[in-house]
RNA sequence: GGGCGAUUAACUCAGUUGGUUCAGAGUGCCUCCCUUACAAGGAGGAAGUCGGGGGUUCGAGUCCCUCAUUGCCCA
């Protein structure tokens, strides 16, 4: 039989991916377990798979392969979101590639288009997330506007409004021009931009000459001007004071009005208010009870308010008004100015502020017991730092504007009757809407008098259910699904959905259920580039992670992702590390390979492959322990990396290397039974991680009855630390055996003698050991010195290396010295600290001992140098 | 402008309540080796004033103050 020399991941991804799937291993249904839930941010359903999800997955994926491992009912409910915006702009832009415009069709013949796009490309994300190895339990994926789903989304707007924490009003709103609708103060970024401060001067009505100057980045907005604000304590503006001003270009006047909002410094230190189209100015506004002029139309050009400058754009305008503000001498200066501008994030648009009857959640009554039970620990963040942040949005947070002036979505079960801002109802059907409406006005009314609300909800305000929608626990509460999985335990995001959607599940949670929705939240990074920029589309800098799993495989592309990225800290990437992880695949491979060529006979176990079995055993148990520890706190790239070690250093270099028998002979059966147990174990362990190649060998390596992936995680044992010392002790001559070898260029098949003198009592069963390792025909105490001889200590104890032919004393004589130097330099700041009588009176006993031995040890250790020295001849 | 983090080797990060030789790991780098599992490999090695300064302490990478740099969130 032979074996590939490499591993081929391909093979035995599609096998066993097939077969778990086959065999059901990834369902759950209810049962007496200890129920593990996790359930999928789920993903944009026009997206498709980018490092981000990569990432963010992988780390689901080893949470849920562990838990399921340590026999919990393991449940991962996969599925996606609607994304209102980011789908229908991607429909309006096919559409417009057909030669469509949205404007022509009618609402039901846009979303027959729409879900058709969906059906088209809303599953191919879900798809490659099977060929990275998700154990998703595929026969629950939830879909925001599937039948049920959607049914909890509206059940839930009807109940919170008559609740009284949904209402509709007029409010300043971030109003996308591109896409036509309003999105959420959550949906704005920020940005630094350069721009130009115009300085504008503003007649003085009924005066001969009297002008004031005021600062503006919007003088486009001159048109929308409802009055001028200063500062009351601003001693230039006093006289001021009840005086009316004449708006440039424009015939009409306003007033002049106080306010301490007003900052003296900035600017001329007269502010222009225009209420519609500034949220500061609005409150302003309303506390004056100014008029608000709107001057723009939805799509950001101006309307009939701008009067010659209507229908054209708002920074088309700004241009052509300051040209003509100059010509007519109302400009008096432009300077550079920085300023910060919001953009949308779905269509990168200058956001508007635009005042606008929208639906808002009311968050403030909500939001308290979210804020309480993550600043508790009842939710438990990883890494906790982010308990700051959210803290600090929780306790600043604003109402949820919910209305999105689109199609795709769920559309809001408000029924209108009438003109008036009061003449809706709310409710599932227009035919319940019809009797609440009867009702209310007190007339008889006919379906046909009630209109529908034509918006739809924001997407996060169906996503916010999904750890209770998903097991229908708002349309069939209390049932058995909801009852057994939720809370769920384990949600892995990005912080940058902390608000979007972490707080508003925890808020939805305590809402519906009176109870958190996960019990932990894993924060992962963002993942960028070598530059350290975001890796994105738009950029071209994202590796393809299909590709990427064509190239390295599932696994080790699994190991590239999660080798450099603790929780929390952002993911700088590069192949290289998928290549790492493709070696470590490798590694295990030939692990496997080398076991599987030996010949195997009953003949006698060697003293060294004993002592190397119970070492690793006491290895593998210490490290299994550690490895539990690193899981409990959500360290997963350090438990892989535990894990990395454990197989390549501990049992590929040294387990592996001590029990293999030379060229061509056979090994004995009890080492090699033995053998294939440990690696068992290791295979386990390292299953969350390398699900396929795991699978794989575990079967390769012995007839199994049960796959790996069902298979317990191993238990833990209490292991001897006096076993993994000694062996510490034994490796750290292996390492100066090999040292001098290199030092002394003297082959690895050449046999060396080994003397020692003193009582070498630690590794004394190592001895067989040492001597296969270090390749030695000798290896015994003796009492004479050995002056020409390499030398090295472990332990306290002197050992030498007599010259061969090539000798070299005056290289091994510098050394001694050096050794020597740093040695008596070592004692005397042991020695410094031991004559501290405040040290010695203060410090614990423990540290004062442990500072005498550490003074005994060195001590001893010079006098054995010097005498080595002197004995150099 | 307000708030919260971060700064440890060339890179990415560990470092629990201050106390063992505590200055670590992986990658990269350097040297030697195509040795009979693996060159996608083996053996060995170099590399850091723990951002600067001050303080508390017998003792500080760890606690406090301050400055610098940098990131994120909010306005």
């Amino acid at each position: 039989m032979s074996i590939t020399k490499t591993y081929d991941p391909k093979i035995a991804e599609e096998k066993w991916y097939a077969h778990w799937l086959e065999k059901g291993y990834f369902n759950s249904t209810p049962d007496d377990r200890e129920p593990f839930t996790v359930v999928i941010p789920p993903p944009n359903v026009t997206g498709v798979l980018h490092m981000g999800h990569m990432l963010n997955n992988t780390i689901q994926d080893v949470l849920i392969r562990r838990a399921r491992m340590q026999g919990k009912n393991a449940c991962w409910v996969p599925g996606t979101d609607h994304a209102s915006i980011a789908t229908e702009a991607k429909v309006v832009q096919k559409l417009k590639s057909e030669g469509l415009k949205k404007s022509d069709l009618s609402r039901e013949v846009f979303l027959e288009h729409a879900f058709e796009w969906k059906e088209k490309h809303g599953g191919i994300i879900l798809e490659q997330l099977k060929k990275l190895g998700a154990s998703c339990d595929w026969e629950r994926t939830h879909f925001t506007m599937d039948d049920g789903y959607s049914e909890s989304v509206i059940k839930v707007f009807i109940d919170l409004f008559n609740k009284g924490k949904i209402y509709r009003g007029v409010r300043m709103v971030n109003w996308d021009p591109d896409a036509l609708t309003a999105v959420s103060d959550e949906e704005v970024l920020h940005k630094e931009v350069n721009s130009k401060l115009f300085y504008v001067r503003y007649k003085v009505v009924g005066s001969q000459d009297e002008w004031l100057t005021v600062a503006t980045t919007r003088p486009e907005t001159i048109f929308g001007d409802t009055a001028i604000c200063v500062n009351p304590n601003d001693e230039r503006y006093k006289y001021l004071k009840g005086k009316r001003i004449h708006v440039p270009l424009t015939d009409r006047e306003i007033p002049v009005i106080t306010d301490e909002y007003v900052d003296t410094e900035f600017g001329t230190g007269c502010l222009k208010i225009t209420p519609a189209h500034d949220i500061n100015d609005y409150e302003i506004g309303v506390k004056h009870s100014l008029d608000n002029i709107n001057v723009f139309n939805d799509d950001g050009t101006l309307n009939a308010y701008g009067q010659h400058y209507e229908d054209m754009d708002r920074f088309e305008v700004r241009k052509l008004i300051e040209k003509e503000l100059n010509e007519k001498g109302y400009l008096i200066k432009v300077e550079d100015h920085q300023n910060k501008v919001g953009y949308s994030e779905r269509t990168n648009a200058i956001i508007e502020p635009k005042l606008s009857l929208q639906w808002f959640v009311n968050m403030k009554e909500m939001g308290a017991p979210a804020l309480e039970n993550v600043m508790n620990g009842n939710v438990q963040f990883h890494p906790s730092k982010f308990k700051n942040t959210y803290r600090h949005w929780m306790e600043n947070i604003k109402d949820w504007c919910i209305s999105r002036q689109l199609w795709w979505g769920h559309r809001i079960p408000a029924f209108y009757y009438g003109k008036g801002t009061n003449d809706f109802v709310v409710a599932k059907t227009v035919e319940e809407a019809l009797v609440l409406a009867s009702k209310k006005t007190n007339k008889s009314l006919s379906i046909n008098d009630l209109r529908q609300d034509e918006d739809v909800l924001d997407t996060w305000f169906s996503s916010w259910l999904w750890p209770i929608s998903v097991f229908n626990g708002l349309t069939e509460p209390g049932n058995k699904e909801i009852k057994y999985y939720y809370p769920t335990n384990d949600l892995v995001t990005a912080p940058e959905i902390m608000f979007f959607w972490v707080a508003r599940m925890i808020m939805a949670g305590y809402e519906y259920l009176d109870e958190l929705p996960f019990k932990n939240v894993y924060f992962t990074g963002i993942v960028r580039d070598k530059l350290g920029r975001k890796m994105s589309k738009s950029l071209g800098n994202s590796p393809d992670p299909i590709e990427l799993i064509h190239k390295f495989g599932a696994d080790g592309v699994r190991v590239g992702v999660l080798i450099s990225s603790p929780a929390g800290n952002d993911l700088p990437f590069d192949t290289s590390q998928c290549e790492q992880g493709r070696n470590f695949s490798n590694k295990i491979w030939n692990a496997f390979r080398l076991i599987s060529s030996w010949e195997v006979r009953d003949i006698e176990q060697p003293a060294s492959s004993a002592i190397a079995i119970k070492w690793f055993e006491n290895k593998f148990q210490k490290t299994l322990a550690e490895l539990n520890d690193l899981y409990d706190n959500y360290k997963i790239s350090e438990a892989l990396m535990v894990s990395y070690k454990l197989v390549w250093d501990d049992f590929c270099s040294w387990y592996l290397e001590v029990i293999k028998p030379g060229y061509q002979h056979p090994i004995d059966r009890r080492t090699y039974d033995k053998s294939i147990l440990l690696f068992d174990d290791i295979l386990k362990t390292l299953h969350p991680f390398m699900p396929f190649v795991t699978e794989e060998l575990w079967h390769q390596l012995s007839n199994k009855k049960q796959d790996l992936v069902i298979s317990p995680w191993p238990d833990t044992i209490a292991h001897d630390e006096g076993t993994l010392t000694a062996f510490d002790s034994a490796a750290e001559i292996v390492t100066n055996i090999r040292n001098i070898r290199k030092q002394q260029n003297i082959g690895a098949k050449v046999k060396l003698e080994l003397f020692y003198s003193g009582k070498y009592l630690g590794s004394s069963e190592f001895t067989s050991l040492i001597r296969k390792m270090g390749n030695l025909s000798l290896f015994e105490a003796t009492n004479d010195k050995i002056g020409n001889s390499n030398g090295f200590i472990v332990d306290g104890i002197q050992f030498y290396v007599p010259f061969g032919d090539s000798v070299d004393v005056e290289s091994e004589r510098i050394k001694l010295e050096q050794e020597i130097e740093y040695s008596k330099g070592f004692l005397v700041s042991v020695q410094k600290k031991l004559g501290n009588e405040r040290f010695v009176k203060s410090a614990p006993s423990s540290v004062v001992d442990n500072e005498k031995k550490k003074q005994s040890d060195t001590l001893l250790k010079i006098s054995l140098l010097e005498e080595k020295l002197n004995n150099l001849s």
